[in-house]
RNA sequence: CGGGGCGUAGCGUAGCCCGGUUAGCGCGCCUGCUUUGGGAGCAGGAGGCCGCAGGUUCAACUCCUGCCGCCCCGACCA
C-alpha cells in the first residue's frame, strides 16, 4: 500500500466526541468512522486488522472441527416468535417496518432452523457450526466506539449434539480455541464464570479484558486465576476480632449524627467498631441486614440468599419499621430477621444506631443481644482484598467482554422442533451450545492494552503491515529508486509494506504518522544514511532505532522477527 | 429511559451570559516559490442554511419554545 494515493485519513488532533483511547486512536489513525450513534465504517487499514482477527478465528474454528456459514441478517420475526425472543430482547430487537422481518442480534433460531428435519439422526452429529457476521441490536446507550455498537461483528458458533456429555466436549474444544485465538491475537485476558442471563442455558464462562473502558467490574487475582463478576466475587475479610471483655450496652445521645462517618468522628472510634444498617423489604416482611463500617451491601449477593422479591425500604417504611429514620437503625430491640456480614459475625462492642432519632447505642454485643441473627458474605469485594482461593491479592478493576462460551441445552431445539433419533429409535431435542467473539472488540481491546502517547503499537499477528517503509524526502531520485527497490523486494520476501511516499509531507510529519499508525518495523530512507549506502530501522514498540548497511537489511530482520 | 453537556468551514474551537460591523482563530485544503531526519516557511486563495423549525424583535450565532443529532454518567446490556 502506497500512502501517497491510500485512504488513510489521519488525524492530527482528537475528535471531540471520542473518549477512551481505542476510540480516538482508531479515527485518528484513520481506520474507522462514525456513521451515526453507534454505527461505524471501517475503512481500508481498519478493515485489514478486521480481516487478520477473522483469519485467525477462522483457522482456530476450523481446527476444532468447526464449519463456516454465511447467514441472513434479515430473519422473518416468526422464527423469533418461536423461541419467544421477540419479547425477550424488547426494545433491543430491530423491527423492519414495512415487512414482518427483524434484524438479528444474534443466530440461535437460524442456526436452529436449518439443523431441524436435517440433523434428525444422532449419526448427524457432533456439528460445529459457524459464522462471522454483522449483528444488529438497538443499544441504549452505544459507547466507547466499536466497543457496544448497535452494528457489530460477531464471530458466533453453535454446536450440536446428542448428549450431555458429547456438549461437554464441545464447550471443552471451544474454550481451548478461544485460548487460542485470544493467544495469537496478543491479548492479555482472563476467564470468569458467569450467568448466561436471557440466553438461556447453564454453565457459561467469559473472555474479559482489563480496560477502564470496560462495562463490567470484576475481581481477579493475578496469582491463581480466580476471577468474578463483582456481583458474585466472594469476600473473605479477616473477621472483627472478638474482644475479651463485653461492655454492656448503653444509650449515647448523638444529635444529627446520621452517617458512620458522622458517628466515628462524634465518638472518635473507628468504623470497624460500628454496624451499619440497612432495610430491605423481603417478600413483603422487613430484614435488618447489618455491614461493618462503610461496607456496602451486595444486593446479588442478598438476591441469591433471600429468593424472592427484595428492594430497599422506602423512607416511610423505616420509621415505621424501625421507629426512626435511617442513620439512626440498629439491631437492639428489633423484631423481624436480622442478617449480618460476616465481617462482623459474633463481635462485640459494637456501636449502632438506636432506632431512635439522634440516638445510638454502644456495647453491643452480637452473641448476646441479637438473637436469631444471622450471617452471610454480604460484601462488595474490594481492591487489596485476601483471594477467596489463595493468599494472595484480589484486583478490582473494569473489564470488557470480548467472547463467551455456553451450554444452551435444548431450549432453542425444543422452541422449533429441532429433534434427532437416538439409538433406540427415541426423539430427543438436539442439546446445543453458543460461543460468540466480538470481533471489532477484539481489535479495539488490544489497541487498549497497546497503545503510548505517540499512537497504536502493532505486534506482528494484528498488525495491519509488517513493516512501514518511509521515504524522507521524494523528490531526491536516489530516495524514490531505494524505496521503490525495498518495497518490492521486502514483499517478495514476504512482509507485507505501507510505503510513505508521499512527496508533500515533511520528515516529521511522516514520522508521527508512523508512530501512529504503529506498525512494529519502520524502516527509514533519508539522504545521509543512503549516501553511506545505510538506511535506519525503528522498532514501534521500544522505540529502539539502528542504522543498518542496505545489503544487510534483510539479515537483520530475520534477527528481529 | 433518567441526569448532565454539546451542536459555528473537513477537524479542533472563539463569539452567545449582556441581540447591532463583512462570524474570528489554529490545523487541514487549493495555487506559486522555497524547504525535506521529528507535525516546514513566505505570498495568495477557496470553503459557513452558526443542527432544524417556529416565536420574540426594527434587528437573532446570540433571547424563548419545540424537534433532531452527538458525547458523558446512570439504568439496561444475549
Amino acid at each position: 500500500m502506497r500512502l501517497s494515493s491510500a485512504f488513510v485519513p489521519t488525524l492530527k488532533e482528537v475528535p471531540s466526541d471520542a473518549v477512551i483511547p481505542s476510540h480516538i486512536l482508531m479515527l485518528r489513525s484513520g481506520m474507522i468512522r462514525m456513521v451515526g450513534a453507534g454505527i461505524y465504517s471501517f475503512l481500508p487499514l481498519g478493515y485489514k486488522v478486521i480481516q487478520i482477527i477473522s483469519e485467525i478465528i477462522r483457522e482456530e474454528m476450523n481446527a476444532i472441527g468447526g464449519q463456516e456459514f454465511h447467514l441472513p441478517a434479515l430473519n422473518p420475526r416468526e422464527l423469533w416468535e418461536a423461541t419467544n425472543r421477540v419479547e425477550a430482547f424488547g426494545d433491543t430487537m430491530f423491527h423492519i417496518k414495512n415487512r414482518d422481518y427483524v434484524l438479528a442480534p444474534t443466530h440461535e433460531e437460524i442456526m436452529t432452523f436449518h439443523a431441524k428435519g436435517v440433523v434428525k439422526s444422532y449419526k448427524d452429529m457432533p456439528q460445529i457450526w459457524y459464522q462471522i457476521q454483522t449483528k444488529f441490536r438497538n443499544e441504549a446507550r452505544p459507547r466507547g466506539g466499536v466497543i457496544r455498537g448497535r452494528q457489530f461483528l460477531m464471530k458466533d458458533a453453535y454446536s450440536f449434539d446428542t448428549t450431555w456429555e458429547n456438549l461437554d466436549a464441545a464447550y471443552d474444544l471451544h474454550d481451548k480455541a478461544y485460548r487460542n485465538i485470544f493467544d495469537r491475537c496478543g491479548l492479555k485476558y482472563f476467564v470468569v464464570g458467569a450467568s448466561s442471563g436471557a440466553m438461556g442455558g447453564s454453565k457459561s464462562e467469559e473472555f474479559m479484558v482489563r480496560s477502564d473502558a470496560g462495562e463490567d467490574t470484576v475481581a481477579h487475582c493475578e496469582s491463581c486465576g480466580y476471577a468474578a463478576n463483582i456481583e458474585v466475587a466472594q469476600s473473605v475479610t479477616s473477621r472483627a476480632e472478638r474482644k475479651s471483655e463485653s461492655k454492656d450496652i448503653y444509650n449515647i445521645s448523638t444529635p444529627n449524627v446520621k452517617s458512620i462517618d458522622e458517628l466515628c468522628e462524634f465518638l472518635k472510634i473507628n468504623e470497624r467498631e460500628t454496624a451499619k444498617s440497612r432495610v430491605y423489604i423481603h417478600n413483603g416482611a422487613p430484614v435488618l441486614i447489618l455491614m461493618s463500617g462503610n461496607d456496602e451491601v451486595n444486593e446479588t449477593k442478598l438476591g441469591a440468599i433471600l429468593s424472592g422479591n427484595i428492594r430497599p425500604a422506602h423512607p416511610e417504611e423505616l420509621k415505621e419499621i424501625t421507629g426512626a429514620d435511617a442513620g439512626s437503625i440498629g439491631p437492639i430491640g428489633l423484631k423481624g430477621r436480622i442478617i449480618a456480614d460476616n465481617r462482623i459475625k459474633s463481635a462485640n462492642n459494637l456501636y449502632s444506631g438506636a432506632n431512635k432519632n439522634d440516638f445510638h447505642i454502644g456495647g453491643i454485643d452480637f452473641d448476646r443481644d441479637v438473637k436469631n441473627i444471622e450471617y452471610f458474605d454480604l460484601r462488595i469485594i474490594q481492591s487489596g482484598e485476601n483471594c477467596a482461593r489463595c493468599v494472595a491479592t484480589i484486583d478490582v478493576f473494569k473489564a470488557i467482554e470480548l467472547g463467551h462460551i455456553f451450554k444452551l441445552g435444548t431450549k432453542y431445539a425444543e422452541g422449533l422442533g429441532a429433534n434427532f433419533v437416538d439409538e433406540n429409535g427415541e426423539e430427543h431435542p438436539i442439546i446445543m451450545g453458543s460461543y460468540g467473539i466480538g470481533v471489532d472488540r477484539v481489535m479495539a481491546c488490544y489497541i487498549e492494552q497497546n497503545f503510548d502517547e505517540r499512537g497504536i503499537i502493532w505486534k506482528k499477528p494484528l498488525a495491519p503491515f509488517d513493516i512501514h517503509l518511509i521515504g524522507l524526502n521524494m523528490k531526491k531520485e536516489s530516495i524514490v529508486e531505494t524505496c521503490n527497490d525495498l518495497y518490492l523486494e521486502l514483499q517478495e520476501n514476504g512482509y507485507s509494506v505501507i510505503l510513505d511516499d508521499r512527496t508533500d509531507a515533511s520528515a516529521g510529519f511522516k514520522f508521527n504518522d508512523a508512530d501512529l499508525l504503529g506498525m512494529p518495523i519502520q524502516i527509514v530512507v533519508g539522504e545521509k544514511n543512503l549516501n553511506q549506502g545505510k538506511i535506519e530501522i525503528k522498532l514501534r514498540s521500544t522505540n529502539e532505532k539502528q542504522i543498518v548497511e542496505l545489503n544487510h537489511l534483510f539479515e537483520k530482520l530475520k534477527e528481529l522477527k
